[in-house]
This record gives structure tokens, C-alpha cells and sequence, in this order.
DNA sequence: TAATAAAGTTAGACTCATCTAACTATTGTT
DNA sequence: AACAATAGTTAGATGAGTCTAACTTTATTA
């Protein structure tokens, strides 16, 4: 049975090698940052880990997950995301109020409780901020989409997902209006300070680079298909 | 904020001292028979949660709790109960499935998530196994009732509860084929073996001591009277 | 009331997950 | 290629919660 820490170290490993940046492994370093510990504490964690079977690891090596490491994780992620899921379509929760709480009920091993689950909130696919939720084997299908910053001028594109949890930023979302499936168009970028102009609902709004970097959209014509040219 | 350890301690110190038998004080031993750790531990622990001003204790004396930590074991208790009638009315579990998960989820501090819970269950007053379930205050009302070792021999009777959570003894009950709300007669009462018979939808069954003093019942007529005399 | 049994305490050790401080290895740059 | 910067490791310490073994106090009972 693996402990809290050994779960939060795994679900890390899949976020940063699996879900963000594909790059297949991660540095002691970056792994720390995103654990919020010293990275003297992850090259100790890491040799545990390794010897129970969870990630592939050599001194001042790169760290990978292995089969089981990379099941493990996930499943940590799917009873996260199912939990956001239940808190905001069962409780009311806003979508920056469910993280927090989901970093605690994830924790809870049972497949029956996480399946049961999965059938009230009849098997939903994505979490309330657009992400895909891991099926029972730990397998996920992530969509295709890009982010904001990356959409051609004048391009219309519906908002999927957003890259960050943090309520600050959420709350930032809700303020201006946005929401999941929203449709808006990328009408201006400005060389000068990068600052994007994009319309919604006829209203015209400015925002920064670090706004469009955390939302991800898809073209609002060819939606998910894969080899889409937009 | 508590600890899942200290948690685990105020909780047990209200159910021996509250729930359970009246006694308003335990000795270490028995605490730590109801932990499932060592009176060493226990005593050590006792000291911390004195200093923390959640009982009330001296060297070789008996633990009671103080007004804070009797809140506080209160919440837990809530919230474990919460989650039972959760996991039982919405999750389909069966009452001897729910106590084991239940104590991981009752660790979850949030009381917008556990109010949020008591509305989305309509309320309840009892969970599964027909305990009364406190309020956010921490206070609780444990209706009348006694075990149906001291009912009189021809009383009608309703069953309102069950005294232990073991998933053997409510599978047994449930083998046996009563459940909560049914209603029995207490027929006889062997002198040599004290082996019970009661009717049930007329049917006799022969149960034991150990059987009846984990069944708590009122009497059917005057139900949950303060002043029953049957 | 003295002996024994039961209950409770203390000391010392262990594991887990963390830290700091000092060290070593790898990398990137001029 | 030399050296600085960055990345990673090791050693030793800490705190929480647990244990065992030996000891002390309180309760029971002959």
C-alpha cells in the first residue's frame, strides 16, 4: 500500500512527464519545486521509490516512471479529477474551490468508493476544468488542443480546458466571463508588449501572455479532430 | 489543525466516554484496546493532547474530555457518519461496507464539504446503522433505546440500531434477515444457555447473548417515549 | 495489611518524511 | 580546456507516532 507522500510523488512524476510536456522524465530539481520540498528530500524519496518498483533512477540521472509507477499515478489523478468532478456538480463547489478539497479526498483507496462514484456523476470525461479523467486502468485520452497564445489571428476557437488549478487565476477566468465551451476569436496580438485582444460575446477584451498561455482552446470548426490545419 | 492520529484519539475518548457507557472518564488500557496500540502510547499521546487543552488528565489518573476536545470528537463522529449514509444511500454500499472507508473520509477537514454533504443527503438524523449523527455544532440527540437483551419477554419492539460496526456482525444480521425498522417480539429466554427467541414476520429465531446485546430496539408502542415503562 | 495482580509510566529505539549544511558531479560559457 | 554555475548527493538532525522492556503506582484480595 503506498503512503500519501509516495502518491503525491507519483502523481507529480505523471504531471510533469506525462501530462504537461511529454518530456518522459524530470530532474531531482524540478520535481522538488513541485512538490514543494528540498530536492534533498526527493533524492532520498527517489531512491525509494526505485527499489519499490515505481520509477527508473540513477545518480545524477534523469528520473522516469515505470509501468507501474506511471498506473499508480494516474489513478491518484483519476480519483482527483472524479472528486472535483462530484464536489462541483453534486455540492455546488466553484471550479476554484474544488482542488484543494480533491488533494485530500484523493488520498482514499477504495475502487468501489471511486467507481461508485464515476456511476453518480455518470462517467464523466472531463473535471470541471476541462481536464480528461483516467479510466479504471489508469489509461487516459487526452484531446487534442493547444493554448490560447498558439491560435492564428482571426481564428474562432472554442475554450477547453485551462492549464492551472490556482483560485486566484480561476477567479481571474470567472471575472472577465469566460467559461469551458465558450467560443471567442483571437482578433489581435501586439508585437510591442504581447498583449492579445480576443472577442466574446461581442465584447472585446485585452489580455496578457500569461492569460492565453493557461488556456487551452480548440478550433472552433474542426473541434478534436487531430490533423486539424487551423 | 488536528492530526488523522489525534483525530483518531478524541474520537475513541468520545465514544467510551460519551456515546457508549456514560462513564465521562477511561483509563489509558482501555484506550489503547480501542486503538489498537500499546497503553505506552497512549500515555505519551494523553500527555500531548493535554497540553493542547483537549483532556483533562494527571499521572496514573483516568482521561476525560475537555469541552473543546469533546467538540472536536463530536465533528469527526459527524462527519464519519456523514460519509457512511453517503456511501450507503447514494453509492449503493452495503452497512458493512461503509465503516472501513468511512474512517479514511471522516479525516477530510472541510465544513463546506460536510455541510454540503448533509444537504445533498436531505439531512439525515441516523446513518446506516441507525446512530444518530451530530450536528455542525458538535451536539447530538441519542434518541431512547435499550439492547434487546433487556427487553421484557412479550414485548413488541422495533429495531432501531446496531451497537457494533464489525462487517461479520452485520452480515450475520443481515443473514438472519432482520434489518433497522423491523419490527420483533422478545419470546423466550433460555435460563440454562440464555439463548433468545424472537418472532419476526412469524417467524421464530434463536439467537445468542452476544446477538441481542448488539441490537438496540424501543418498544413498538410508545416508540421513542423518555418515560417507557414497557 | 501484606502480597499479588492490574494499570500506567519511562527510557530508549525505530521508521517516515522532512530539513540544513557541506560536499560532489555535470553543464554551460568564455 | 578551465572554471563558474547549476544540479544533485550525503550526513546528521528533527518531530510524529509507534514499539518493547523494565519499572512504578494503584487496586484487589486472601
Amino acid at each position: 500500500m503506498l503512503s500519501f507522500t509516495e502518491e503525491n510523488y507519483l502523481k507529480s512524476l505523471v504531471q510533469l512527464t506525462i501530462l504537461e510536456e511529454d518530456s518522459k522524465e524530470v530532474g531531482v530539481n524540478k520535481l522538488a519545486t513541485e512538490l514543494k520540498v528540498r530536492p534533498a528530500t526527493v533524492s532520498d524519496m527517489v531512491k525509494k521509490l526505485k527499489i519499490k518498483g515505481f520509477v527508473n533512477y540513477q545518480k545524477y540521472g534523469k528520473i522516469s516512471l515505470t509501468e507501474t509507477g506511471r498506473k499508480e499515478g494516474m489513478l491518484v489523478i483519476r480519483r482527483h479529477r472524479l472528486w472535483e468532478t462530484f464536489l462541483h456538480d453534486k455540492l455546488d463547489f466553484s471550479w476554484d474551490e474544488v482542488h484543494q478539497i480533491a488533494e485530500e479526498l484523493e488520498h482514499v483507496h477504495s475502487s468501489k468508493l471511486i467507481n461508485g462514484l464515476d456511476k453518480l456523476l455518470d462517467f464523466p470525461s472531463f473535471d470541471p476544468h476541462g481536464d480528461a479523467i483516467p479510466n479504471s486502468k489508469g489509461e487516459i485520452v487526452i484531446p487534442y488542443r493547444r493554448t490560447m497564445s498558439e491560435v492564428l489571428l482571426g481564428k474562432k476557437c472554442r475554450i477547453v480546458a485551462v492549464k492551472q488549478d490556482s483560485a486566484d487565476f480561476l477567479q481571474f477566468v470567472d471575472k472577465i466571463g469566460l467559461k469551458i465551451q465558450d467560443e471567442i476569436t483571437v482578433i489581435s496580438k501586439e508585437k510591442f508588449d504581447s498583449l492579445t485582444t480576443i472577442e466574446h460575446l461581442n465584447t472585446e477584451i485585452i489580455v496578457s501572455p500569461k492569460f492565453t498561455d493557461n488556456i487551452f482552446v480548440v478550433c472552433s470548426t474542426c473541434l478534436k479532430a487531430k490533423d486539424c490545419q487551423c
